[in-house]
RNA sequence: GGACGCUUAGCUCAGUUGGUUCAGAGCGCUGCCCUUACAAGGCAGAGGUCGCAGGUUCGAGUCCUGCAGCGUCCA
């Protein structure tokens, strides 16, 4: 590819749009064909198909393509598979708030028109998301896109349905569930948020049928006394026991309870006697069953009272009763007190309205034997977590776990695939045509007509078969699975746990016999500067696809990943992105300067091509950084800590290659020396390859940009040249230590300059007192301190005497005098001075604290003392040569 | 009520198995520089008794216990 100049600024959008279409086109997304690499496989957490890409997918999708990326430049038969999720609730909530505004409902237009309308939303805006993630830089296989409403996959979940229902695992029975009124659809525990509510505790007096008197109880919804039918106490609790046994009479119901004794009731809480609703309430419903009590339940769907309750009440939506019971309970002298009283209510989690505990003929699943083995693979190791910590709270999770309610009373999704009979006799089939060839064998006759169930499946009912159903299962010849599962890394947001993660586990388990995934990234939640969730009513959640057109997709993944600690919180702001801008910016013009330092017609040699005597110290240390480099990013990668990862590159490209090497060889680049210049090229060019393959995974379009510019002819697209692996010959303890003292030295002077004011213009002399051994070292990068320090002579030796009129600084065992005849200011030498011997005091202080602690000396390992002592040594050596030279000057 | 996480520079956070990256980074701040890669930049600096109290240890941001504040999840 012809070199081209390159511009003063990168510009993110001139390139990322060409490159992605490059790598799509060519195939590079797509695993290879019957190929026997060792495969690794990431399948995204789809996301709703209505979505809209927001922060939270910026991070989760950018840890995905990092891993996904690496593991295809390490060679691996690489697989991201992408898709979507048909999200029963939220879509319908969507679709519902459409028809709303053309005044319609979705029961006015009916199932059949209401499931078309679905489906076109799903095909207008399914695409969304996905297009968004191909921006953010993505390298899904998209000819893989799956959905949970394909054809194939919804055959997977029927299959799942039957199964278990063959097994006995799936029943259908009435039980309190958790009942969202505007929704108008059960939903399972987990979609059930809790809140600290504000809310009072009412006093109600309930007469005692046989006596005079009364028990108060105290409750937090009070409306629900209309389908009380009983009381309990703690047997315990001497208050009562006199009454265990007796009845009270419900007020304006008039029904009699039995006061019953529970160990359950808490006899601390209100008065020690609990009103038991068992029909709308999960701890009632279970005192209920105990103790044979009745369940009557008042509420219809929609939450507004049924005929079970007085006549006055009928009709009344649940708040609205509340206030009436009250007035009323008050009106006829039964509230004794009432208190203001903070609870934990539930809320649905998609529409967020008041979930009613609420008596109801559902689909459950029986989790008991699908969560042993999906615990046992976590336990024991197979599948492992980062971080760690995530593995209690799924453990916790599994250990308590209840039946799952998996029928929802929506349109949107998979429909359940069970027919009732005449007589309500369940038949669940695959098929219609199976339940009616069921049902005529069961029912002994031809003419018979089934009713399949309205209701549908809970979506994650669907998703937890991802692992399987995206790669062919249940088709018996299906070679995807057979190649890409179990996959390799699962990379998710921690609050869908349970909802997915341990799902799918116990869901790959089940129906493939193997785990789903070998290793779970839970990573971090993204939130505002304040802390709190990025959310659309507060308006706090940037736009990714604003941040991509404003600084460039790889700077929206580099800002990201330098502020996202493994799995922990991130707290994002506008800056960060900014930051990662910069630091695109920066490799930009590192790329510039060594390009436009090239030889017009050709790329140097390659850096193996070069015997090793024709580079210079530093050529040789910055090798050796590298190296350093490279085992401290393999180390992050194998802890996934992805912020190291990108850290460990950011420091290597500005602190050493930018700031210090590119600095040290502008003279050689411009060299008339042929033989010099071209090392110096080679090198340059070496390390910036080696650069831009490391940043890849992170910044794979700039990437590309600047390697397809720097690759020789027969060298490989970037997305797809094998990664880099560290090569010992290169490490350097020897060089990385002259070169820091060459560093220190320059750092030294021009501090001594800055705080003396000297003209940046002018150079100053140097003279270097101290062994020949690091003498040596500065003599011979003299040019680099000449350059770099503006130093003008420099003189070296053992003995040699510090001028008049000369600044000091002390580097390792090195005095450096610089004289500064008429500029010195002795106040501020003084000063200077001062404040490295307090720091140098400080410091040898702390080594010779330990040093005088004799059971350091006798009770550490040896070369820590050792160490110590020369620590201490230096360090006086050091303060010594300081206080001399403060003392010449008084 | 249980479980988990966090508390280190003005702000946001790194800091692996206790001792050679031990007190760090980015932003912000101060001073000086438009030095032909980059002002989205360079150079030099100021700034912290590592939440509090104990303990273990020769040695503690690092391990243990308790406490406080903040946050999350579960009930």
């Amino acid at each position: 590819m012809a070199r081209v100049q390159l511009g003063k600024i990168y510009e993110p959008g001139k390139v990322e749009s060409k490159w992605y279409r490059y790598w799509e086109q060519n195939g590079f997304f797509m695993p290879g064909e019957s190929d026997d690499r060792k495969p690794f496989t990431v399948l995204i957490p789809p996301p709703n198909v209505t979505g809209i890409l927001h922060m939270g997918h910026v991070l989760n999708n950018t840890v995905q393509d990092i891993l996904v990326r690496r593991a295809r430049m390490r060679g691996n038969n690489t697989l991201w598979l992408p898709g979507t999720d048909h999200a029963s609730i939220a879509t319908e909530a969507k679709l519902a708030a459409a028809l709303k505004e053309e005044g319609l409902d979705k029961r006015s237009i009916g199932r059949e028109k209401f499931l078309e309308r679905a489906w076109d939303w799903a095909h207008n805006y399914g695409g969304t998301i996905l297009e968004q993630l191909k921006r953010l830089g993505c390298s899904c296989d998209w000819t893989r896109t799956a959905f949970t409403m394909d054809e194939t996959y919804s055959r997977a979940v029927i299959e799942t349905f039957v199964r278990l229902y063959e097994e006995g695992l799936i029943y259908r029975g009435k039980r309190l569930i958790n009942w969202d009124p505007v929704g108008q659809t059960a939903l399972s525990d987990e979609e059930v948020i809790h809140r600290e509510t504000d809310g009072h505790l009412w006093y109600f007096r309930y007469p005692l049928r046989d006596d005079d008197g009364h028990v108060t109880v105290a409750t937090t919804r009070p409306e629900t006394m209309l389908g009380d039918t009983g009381v309990a106490v703690n047997p315990a609790d001497g208050r009562f026991s006199h009454l265990i046994g007796k009845r009270v009479i419900l007020p304006l119901v008039d029904r009699e309870l039995p006061i019953i004794a529970d160990e359950f009731v808490d006899p601390e809480f209100g008065t020690g006697a609990v009103k038991v609703t068992p029909a709308h309430d999960p701890n009632d419903y279970q005192l209920g069953q105990r103790h044979n009590l009745e369940m009557v339940n008042i509420l219809l769907p929609d939450a507004t009272l049924n005929d079970n309750v007085p006549e006055q009440f009928i009709g009344m939506d649940r708040f609205q009763a509340r206030k009436a019971v009250v007035a009323e309970i008050e009106s006829q002298g039964l509230l004794e007190k009432l208190e203001d009283h903070v609870s934990s209510v539930g809320y649905s989690q998609r529409t967020d309205a008041q979930v009613e505990p609420y008596l109801s003929l559902q689909w459950f699943l029986d989790m008991q034997e699908l969560a042993k083995p999906a615990r046992e693979a976590v336990d024991s190791g197979q599948i492992t977590f980062y971080p760690p910590r995530w593995v209690k709270v799924y453990d916790h999770w599994l250990a308590n776990i209840q039946d799952w309610c998996i029928s929802r009373q929506l349109w949107w999704g998979h429909r359940i695939p069970a027919w009732y009979g005449p007589d309500d006799r369940i038949f669940v089939a695959r098929t219609e045509t199976e339940a009616y060839a069921q049902a005529r064998e069961h029912y002994e006759q031809d003419d018979v007509t089934l009713e399949q169930d309205p209701d549908v499946l809970d979506t994650w009912f669907s998703s937890w078969l991802w692992p399987i159903a995206t790669l062919g299962w249940p088709d018996s010849d299906c070679p995807d699975l057979k190649r890409f599962y179990p996959t390799q890394d699962l990379v998710t947001a921690p609050d869908i746990i349970f909802f997915w993660v341990a799902r799918m586990v116990m869901a790959g388990l089940k129906f493939d016999g193997r785990i789903p995934f070998s290793t779970v990234y839970f990573n971090g939640i993204v939130r505002d500067k304040l802390g709190r969730r990025m959310s659309k009513s507060l308006g706090n959640s940037p736009d990714p696809l604003e941040l991509i057109d404003t600084y460039g997709a790889d700077a929206l993944r580099m800002g990201m990943m330098l502020i996202a600690p493994q799995g922990q919180d991130i707290l994002f702001s506008e800056e960060d992105i900014a930051h990662g801008r910069n630091y695109m910016n920066k490799i930009w013009n590192a790329a510039r300067l060594v390009l436009m330092n090239l030889e017009k017609d050709r790329l140097p040699p390659r850096l193996n091509d070069l015997t090793r005597d024709r580079l210079a110290a530093v050529d040789l240390w910055i090798l050796s950084r590298l190296q350093s480099t490279l085992t401290k990013v393999e180390g992050a990668y194998a802890r996934y800590r992805m912020n190291d990862v990108a850290k460990a590159i950011y420091d290597f490209v500005w602190a050493d290659y930018c700031d210090w090497y590119l600095e040290f060889i502008k003279t050689r680049l411009n060299s008339d020396d042929s033989r010099d210049r071209e090392t110096a090229q080679a090198v340059a060019v070496n390390v910036l390859k080696n650069i831009l393959a490391l940043i890849h995974p992170l910044a794979p379009f700039i990437s590309e940009e600047l390697w397809q510019q720097v690759k020789q002819e027969n060298e490989p697209d970037l997305i797809c040249a094998p990664y880099l692996t560290g090569n010992k010959q290169w490490e350097s303890p020897e060089h990385e230590a002259e070169i820091q003292l060459l560093r220190e030295a320059i750092t030294a002077v021009r501090g001594v300059r800055s705080d003396m004011d000297v003209d940046p213009g002018k150079t100053a002399d140097l003279i270097v007192r101290g062994p020949d051994k690091l003498t040596s070292v500065l003599a011979r990068e003299i040019a680099h301190l000449q350059r770099l320090a503006r130093v003008g002579e420099l003189t070296t030796g053992v003995d040699i005497s510090k001028p008049p009129h000369a600044a000091t600084a002390v580097v390792d065992a090195l005095e450096l005098f610089i004289p500064l005849e008429g500029l010195i200011d002795l106040d501020v030498e003084r000063e200077r001075l001062q404040k490295r011997i307090q720091e140098m005091e400080g410091r040898l202080a702390a080594a010779r604290k330990k040093l005088d602690n004799k059971d350091f000396i006798k009770r550490a390992p040896a070369e820590v003392v050792a160490h110590e002592r020369e620590k201490q040594a230096a360090y006086q050596d050091r303060l010594d040569k300081l206080k001399e030279n403060y003392q010449a000057l008084v």
